[in-house]
DNA sequence: AGCGATTGTTGTTGTGCATAGCAATCACGA
DNA sequence: TCGTGATTGCTATGCACAACAACAATCGCT
């Protein structure tokens, strides 16, 4: 129907993407988490104590985006601010958000699984390496 | 630095379309359109006299959200609507849209060569079979 | 001590997409 | 022929994500 579209990868990409995160939203909605959200409890797992903008720097978020997200995380109670100087603060996990990103970890794992299981095996491995080098070979 | 978020499929899924995303917008946008834009030209090329409602289900864009998308195709006096009944109208591109979409598949095809050029050469030929897979394969 | 950079923050804007609701119209079976 | 259900175009509204400008407080370095 619309041939032309469909045979550009730019717009398959958008497409699978949308997709994608869609689903991907609906399932981490049962832990009231958005997929940023995961995104960043998994940062904070890997660097307790790391701070706001350094998270930022890391995903590619705007500081200012940051503000909302990490207030809502902190309504949550799935993490804490813990003041490292007179500007800076330490983010961490509580309790509640190791349990909630566990929970996070295990939709993340069979959702990941399931997506590539739905990419016919002689094309799958390429899939990671093909996205790493389009996004990352980025020149601006 | 955040080696578990590299290692999802999904997650730098989303992070190259929203790269490839943002520099197709930049490059059309000196044409004075958007990407979903020049989606619905170029359908409009493929289909001409196609409904508003018939664009929408092809490329799966809410009937609401075509509204604001085709009157500023209109204003811009890419696309003219000719009543079909009563309720139905037929869209097709106006000589100037034609000259516009040519312009724009030029954009469009060199991005997408250096889309597919930034990827190594053993694995550039699977992208689009393994993304259609994955979009088409969606199961709601 | 002073100055440039950094941090957290507020506020605003824009884009993409979803949903609900509505009036007009169409299509098709009774 | 009628009328009921589906379709069409449209308004309005909301959410998620992200960009930008501006600002006060603080830090780091010379």
């Amino acid at each position: 129907m619309h041939d032309r579209l469909l045979a550009q990868p730019g717009y398959v990409l958008r497409r699978a993407a949308n997709a994608m995160s869609a689903e991907l939203s609906r399932r981490l909605g049962v832990l009231g988490l958005r997929a940023t959200d995961a995104s960043v409890l998994i940062l904070l797992e890997e660097s307790p104590g790391i701070t706001a903008s350094a998270i930022g720097r890391a995903i590619d978020i705007q500081r200012a985006n940051m503000v909302p997200l990490l207030r809502r995380l902190e309504d949550a109670g799935l993490i804490d601010k813990t003041p490292i100087d007179g500007k800076s603060q330490g983010l961490a996990l509580t309790r509640s958000g190791r349990d909630t990103l566990a929970q996070a970890w295990t939709i993340i794992e069979s959702f990941e699984r399931e997506l590539l299981e739905r990419i016919p095996a002689e094309h799958r491995d390429h899939l990671l390496p093909a996205l790493t080098a389009l996004w990352q070979g980025e020149d601006d």
